[in-house]
DNA sequence: CTTGACTCCGTAGTTGACTACGGAAGTAAC
DNA sequence: GTTACTTCCGTAGTCAACTACGGAGTCAAG
C-alpha cells in the first residue's frame, strides 16, 4: 500500500478544490502552494496533500485572513506552536470586531437616514440629502 | 452683497476640505467635481461649494457608498427626489446588513478556534491549524 | 528680478488577489 | 496520425480609489 496516488493534473486538481487553474498558479508563486518537480518533459501531478492545503488557505480565507497571513499560519502547519497561531486568529478577531463595530454605526446612520425620509414623505427637500451635506455621520 | 468670493486655489481648497489635491483633480475627473473654467492663462479659483461638494462625498465614503453611487446621490442633489434617494441608501443599507452577517458569522468561528486553543494549552495538535484543515466555517 | 512655492496636465504606479493572453509543447481520443 | 484539449511559462491586464512623477507655466515676496 503506501501508493502515492499523485493521480492529478493542474486541471484536475483546480476541479477537485474548486478553483481556478490561474489561482493555483498564483499561490505557487506566492510560496502558498508546492510545485511538485516536472518529470523531464511532462505534466506535473499533484496529490490530496495539495487538496487540503487547498482546503486550509480557502479556510483561512474565509475566515478573512489575507494571504501574507495565510503564508504565516501555514508555517504554523505542523500543529506544534498554538501560541502563535493563536495570537494571529486573536488579531484577526480583533480587526473582524472593528470592522463589525464600523458597519453597526453605519448601520445605525443610514437606518436613520432612511427612515426620515419615509417620515416626511411630501417634503419638498429630501433629509437624506440634506444631511450628506451636514457631513456628519 | 453677494459677493462670490471664489478665493481658493486648489491648494487651499485642500487644505479646507482636508483632502489631497490630487484626490480633487481625480474627483474632477470622475466627474464628481466640477472644474472652474481657468482665465486665461491663469490659475483656477474654488468656491464654498466646493467645499460643500467634498463634505458631501466625504459624508457619502463614510457610509460605505462607492465613488460611482456618490455620482448617483449627486444627481438627486437638489433634495426633489427623496424616492430615489432613499432607495438607494435602502440598496446599500441592506449591503451593510449581509456584511455585518458575514462577520458576525468569522467572529463567532475565530473566538471558537481562539477559545479552543486556550482551552488545551498542551495539546500537542493546535485545533485552530486543526479546523482549518477541515475547511468547515 | 530672482527665488521658491504652487498650479497645470498627462501619464504611470500602487495594493491585493487574481484573471487573461499568447504561443509552444505534451497528451488523449478516435 | 490528426485533432482537440491541456499544460507550461512569462508577462500583462483588471478593479477601486487614489498617489506619484515630471516638466512647464504662474504667482507673490523680498
Ligand atoms: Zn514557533
Ligand atoms: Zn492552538
Ligand atoms: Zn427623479
Ligand atoms: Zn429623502
Amino acid at each position: 500500500m503506501s501508493v502515492k496516488a499523485n493521480s492529478w493534473t493542474i486541471g484536475g486538481l483546480a476541479k477537485a478544490a474548486n478553483v481556478n487553474v490561474e489561482t493555483i498558479r498564483y499561490y505557487q508563486q506566492r510560496g502558498l502552494l508546492s510545485e511538485p518537480k516536472r518529470p523531464p518533459g511532462g505534466i506535473r501531478r499533484y496529490g490530496h496533500a495539495d487538496i487540503d492545503r487547498l482546503t486550509f488557505v480557502k479556510a483561512a480565507k474565509q475566515l478573512g485572513f489575507s494571504l501574507d497571513e495565510i503564508g504565516d499560519l501555514l508555517r504554523l502547519e505542523d500543529g506544534t506552536h498554538c501560541e502563535e497561531a493563536s495570537a494571529l486568529a486573536e488579531h484577526k478577531l480583533k480587526d473582524v470586531r472593528e470592522k463589525i463595530e464600523r458597519l453597526v454605526k453605519i448601520e445605525k446612520a443610514l437606518s436613520e437616514m432612511v427612515s426620515q425620509c419615509h417620515a416626511q414623505p411630501d417634503s419638498i427637500a429630501c433629509p437624506l440629502i440634506a444631511s450628506l451635506h451636514e457631513g456628519g455621520i
